[in-house]
DNA sequence: TTGTATGCGTTATCAA
DNA sequence: TTGATAACGCATACAA
C-alpha cells in the first residue's frame, strides 16, 4: 500500500505524508511552508529535512483553492506588437525565475465595448496572484478599479508614472525624445520633421511634447506641417514619411515615434530616391531587434522595457516578509548607430 | 446573512448556492456544468436557468484540485524568435478563446543538462492541462515522454509530422522549399546559393533536402561552395551571405533557410554594393512581417504557424465527447514579393 | 435519473 | 509553539 519513502503511493507525497512521517500536524508542515515565524527551530529543520528527503512540494492547486489565488502572474495586453510582448514577457519571467510562478498572457481589443467584463471574466477564472497591465490599456482606471475590487495585485507599465509606487513603473519618454531631438539639432538640423503616434494615448503624447521642449529650448519652432501621425505600425510609418518627404521643404530630419515607423519612413525615402542619412537623417524609439537589422542601422532610444517588466513582477510577487524593490522609473538612453549625420548644407 | 440572489453573501456563488436554491443536489448542478448526458432535459433547463439567475461561474482552482489539472494551456519553448512566438501564441489563443483555458508560456533553455527536470518541475507545480511543444524542442522524445508519464496532453508541432495524428502538427518544409528553389530555377538561375539553418534540427534539414530535391529535378548539381549556414539569426544571415558573396563565381540567386537570415544576407548584399535583385535575387523562408517590410520586400514562403499553433491547441482542448480535428498537415505557399528577378545574363 | 458520502491537498480557526 | 477540525468548491464512487 505504502510508496518509496512511506509516502501513501499513489502519485506524488503530500502534507499528509510528511506530516505522518514528520510526526507532526499537518498544520505545523503547513507552516514550515509558509516560512512562519513562530516555529521552534528544531521542528523546522526537522519538517526540512523530511521534506527534502521525500521530495515532498507543495500542490499549487490546493493552495490556490485554500488561499483563494492562483500562482499565476498575468500579463494583460491589447498590444500586437511582437517585439514588445516578447521582452515584456522575457523581462517577467526573469523575476519569477525559480519562483513557483507562471506566467499567463491575456490579450484583450481595446476597441471591444466588453473589454472590463472580458478582463472580469478572465480574473474571475483563473484568479491571478498578480497582473502586470502593459500599454496602453494600463492607462484605463476601470480595468485598474477592476484588479482592486478583486483583490487582484496589479502594477501599471507606461510613460509616465500611472499608479503609487507600488503599482507603477513608467519610462521617461518625455526626456529621452527631448534628448533625441537635441542630438539631432546639435548636429545642424533645423527643419526636424514628427512622426507622432496615435491619439489618446499617452506615450505619443509625452514622446510629442519630448520633441517640443527640444525644439524650444534650440529656439526653434515646431512647424505644423512638418508633423505627421501613425499608428506605430510599418505601413502608417511609410504614408506618414511620404508626406513629410513630399513637402516643397521637406525636412532634413525626422523623428518617429517609434522604430517601426521609423523604417517604413526610411523606405518611404528610398522609394524617392532619397539617401539615408545623406538626404534625410532619421531617429527611432524603441530599439527593436529590427532597428539594427536595417540598413543603415537605425538610430534610436533604447526603451527599457524588459526592465520595467521585470521591476513590474517582482513588485507583484515579492514576498510578503520583504520590501518590494522601491523603484519605479527606468533610464532610456540614446542609441547611436548610423541613421543620423549633418544636413547637406 | 445571505447576499443579493440568496447566495450565501461572501464572495461569488458556489455550486452549493446554485443547488440550494435550484432544490437538487450539489452532483446534479455538477452534472449540468459537466454535460453529462444522463440527465433529464427539465432538470437541465431548471439549474440552468439558477445558474444564470444568480451568475454561477464554477470555480476553475476547486475543479483543478478535484480533476488533478489545472485549466491551463502552456506553450513550452525554446525559441527566442519573437515574431515566432507571437504568433504561436496568437493561434493557441485564438483557440482557446471561449474556453475557460489560460495560455501559459513556460521558455526553456536548451543548453541546460536539466531541461528535463526543469520542465517536470513545471509540469508538476502548474499541472498543465495540456501542453503544445514548440520546435526545435518538440523533437526531444524525452520531453515527449515525460508529459505522457504526468498525464498531461501534448502536441507537437514540427517541419515533419513528430508524433500520432492526435499529437502532431506539421508543416511540410520539404516540399515548400522545392516550390520556392524551383521558382528561382524556372527564372533562369543555375547558380543557386543556400544558407542553412542550424545542424541537429529537423527544419533545416527538411529545407536543405527540398533545395537538393529541386536541384536534382532540374539536373543542376549542389555546389557544396555555395552552400554555407547559420544559425537563424539576422547577424548569422549577414556572415553566411557575406561568404557566398565573397566567392569568386557567386550565385545570382540564395534560398535562405529563414527571413532573418535572408534579411541578413540582403544587407550583406549591400554592403558589397550589390543590388537586390538586379544582382542578387533572394527568397526567405518563415513569411514574418520584417519580411514585407524591407527594401526590396522580400519574396519568402508562408509558414503556417499561426494555423499550426491553433491546431495544436484545438487537439489538445477538444470536448471530451467531439472528435479532434483530424488534420495534422497544414500547406504552406510562397508569396511573391519583389526580391527575385531573372538573372542577369 | 438523482442523491449521499467522501476525497482532492492545502490553509484558517481556535483551543491547548 | 503546536494540534484537531473545519473550511475551500468541486468531482467521483456507489447507492437509491
Amino acid at each position: 500500500m505504502n510508496g518509496p519513502n512511506g509516502t501513501n503511493g499513489r502519485g506524488s507525497p503530500t502534507i499528509n505524508d510528511v506530516a505522518r512521517i514528520a510526526e507532526v500536524s499537518k498544520k505545523t508542515v503547513s507552516r514550515v511552508i509558509n516560512k512562519s515565524p513562530l516555529l521552534s527551530e528544531k521542528t523546522r529543520k526537522h519538517v526540512e529535512g523530511v521534506i527534502r528527503e521525500i521530495g515532498y512540494v507543495p500542490n499549487l492547486q490546493a493552495r490556490a483553492l485554500a488561499l483563494r489565488r492562483n500562482f499565476i502572474v498575468a500579463a494583460i495586453h491589447d498590444n500586437p506588437n511582437a517585439q514588445f510582448l516578447v521582452k515584456v514577457q522575457q523581462g517577467i519571467l526573469s523575476a519569477i525565475k525559480d519562483s513557483e510562478f507562471g506566467l499567463m498572457v491575456q490579450p484583450v481589443d481595446r476597441h471591444s465595448p466588453t473589454i472590463v467584463d472580458d478582463i472580469r471574466a478572465f480574473l474571475e477564472r483563473q484568479r491571478p496572484y498578480g497582473v502586470v497591465l502593459l500599454p496602453p490599456i494600463s492607462e484605463n482606471d476601470d480595468i485598474a478599479r477592476l484588479c482592486e475590487e478583486h483583490g487582484c495585485r496589479f502594477v501599471r507599465m507606461g510613460s509616465v508614472k500611472l499608479d503609487s509606487d507600488d503599482r507603477a513603473v513608467a519610462s521617461n519618454d518625455r526626456e529621452a525624445v527631448r534628448k533625441a531631438v537635441t542630438y539631432l539639432i546639435d548636429r545642424g538640423h533645423t527643419r526636424i520633421g514628427l512622426i507622432e503616434g496615435p491619439q489618446g494615448f499617452t506615450s505619443p503624447r509625452e514622446r510629442r511634447a519630448g520633441f517640443e521642449e527640444a525644439m524650444a529650448a534650440a529656439g526653434l519652432s515646431v512647424d505644423e506641417e512638418l508633423v505627421s501621425s501613425g499608428t506605430y505600425t510599418f505601413e502608417s510609418g511609410v504614408s506618414a514619411g511620404q508626406q513629410l518627404i513630399d513637402l516643397p521643404n521637406p525636412p532634413t530630419a525626422i523623428f518617429a515615434s517609434n522604430d517601426e515607423m521609423a523604417i517604413g519612413a526610411m523606405i518611404a525615402a528610398r522609394r524617392h530616391g532619397l539617401l539615408i542619412p545623406e538626404d534625410l537623417s532619421i531617429i527611432g524609439f524603441d530599439d527593436t531587434p529590427l532597428s539594427s537589422h536595417v540598413w543603415p542601422a537605425l538610430t534610436t532610444v533604447h526603451w527599457p522595457i524588459v526592465d520595467m517588466a521585470h521591476l513590474a513582477a517582482s513588485k507583484l510577487v515579492a514576498p510578503a516578509g520583504e520590501e518590494p524593490d522601491p523603484r519605479w522609473l527606468l533610464p532610456s538612453e540614446l542609441i547611436e548607430r548610423a541613421s543620423v549625420v549633418a544636413p547637406k548644407s
